[in-house]
DNA sequence: CGAAATATTTAGCCAAAGCTAAAAATATAT
DNA sequence: ATATATTTTTAGCTTTGGCTAAATATTTCG
């Protein structure tokens, strides 16, 4: 068993490592709102607790048993998203925060249990992939609109960042998951894209957003 | 918002209640497998934060506002244990000890819309009422079968205790919620019940058994 | 009633997880 | 290459929730 924080920062250090191959303490301590010298201190236990490798001055990396936790999080945390969002109603850019407590739901049987019952999804509604039991994920092909530059229809699946603002601001622009969309130019000033939905209606967005939408081709 | 700790504190609190007007420390400390020094401790912060009134050597009740979050995390806990029931298809013996965890998620979005998702139950898995948003739940009539001496069929409709043990001696007699059984006879000299199911079968269960099975006449 | 038993509180500790401020190591820049 | 800046660690303190042991109230019983 694991403490909420144990949990949480094996989860920050496993998504800090998607980019940076050593996850340092800085970038730690920021990623969870807290201070370096409280993330020495967490990495240190866990070190003692074989979830990952720690050099002093240098960072830190998940062990295999690290890794296999962090995906059991993130596999909770996803399915739960999925359950909100399909079964509850709740709307995507709500899902997040609720999610963020339910995953510290320590227990096995329920979460296999809870996979069953939702069908064994296999993407969260923020097009995220949902691990199985053994932590194996889909991988899927996408890519930020800021580097789409074909001019074929693109399909959004998936988002860089949960910030609720951020996903209002979707909502509010009709960008969501499984939405068609085509990419009229991109100005090369100030990096804005402009692009067109299935509705025909058109407009420009800016760099930042495009950043973190995700598409990839339309499926035929 | 309230901590774990404080939820747990405030619900023992609430249950032991029924029977005494006055919670004792001791008592308390038992309940939550704790010692009374840590039980002090907690009351004062309670007390402090305006849930329970205290008064020294005598013991706690619950204020107003102490109640109506009581009756908040006792709906959170019998919504959970009818999903895991219901839905996920857990037995009736493995849902508390996950509610336990379940309960303690803060968000009054979702328990609401978890509530209307099962089609606002009124009774979880062990029978006892589910409170509604504004703390009010069913009452209902129940007779222990230690002191059921009517001849007429009885319907099981709740027990007197969550431990594991109990459902599973429960679950392996056939004495589920809903099961329809006659009582035969009382025995004085040691208290012991003998009843028999609709399927036929008939046998003595001890008396600190039948002090937990509550009963009801069956509805016609 | 007063002594013994029981219940409760207080005082002083501990571990978890956070913090600040200062020290030490590493990186950068003139 | 040395001085400055940045990052990381250490040391020491805080709060929460728990503990033991000792002190104090209360209850019970001879």
């Amino acid at each position: 068993m694991y403490t909420v924080a144990e949990e949480n920062y094996i989860k920050s250090i496993y998504h800090l490592q998607r980019h940076q191959k050593s996850v340092h303490t800085n970038d730690l301590a920021a990623e969870l709102n807290t201070r370096a010298a409280s993330a020495t201190d967490m990495i240190k236990k866990l070190e003692a607790k074989g979830l990952l490798k720690y050099e002093k001055y240098y960072g830190c990396s998940l062990t295999k048993s690290g890794k296999k936790l962090a995906l059991n999080i993130i596999r909770r945390h996803r399915l739960w998203e999925f359950f909100l969002s399909e079964k509850l109603g709740f709307g995507w850019e709500e899902v997040h925060a609720v999610a963020e407590q339910l995953e510290h739901v320590q227990s096995d049987l329920l979460t296999d249990k809870l996979d069953a019952y939702l069908g064994f999804p296999r993407f969260d509604p923020h097009g995220d992939p949902i691990p199985d039991t053994l932590g194996n994920m889909a991988a899927r092909e996408q890519t930020p609109l800021s580097l789409w530059t074909s001019q074929a229809p693109a399909e959004v699946c998936g988002v860089g960042s949960q910030d609720e603002s951020f996903l209002e601001m979707l909502s509010l622009k009709q960008l969501e998951i499984g939405c068609r969309l085509t990419v009229l130019r991109h100005f090369n000033f100030d990096k804005t894209v402009e692009l067109q939905l299935a509705t025909g209606s058109s407009f420009t967005i800016s760099e930042m957003l495009a950043k973190n939408i995700f598409v990839k081709p339309v499926e035929v």
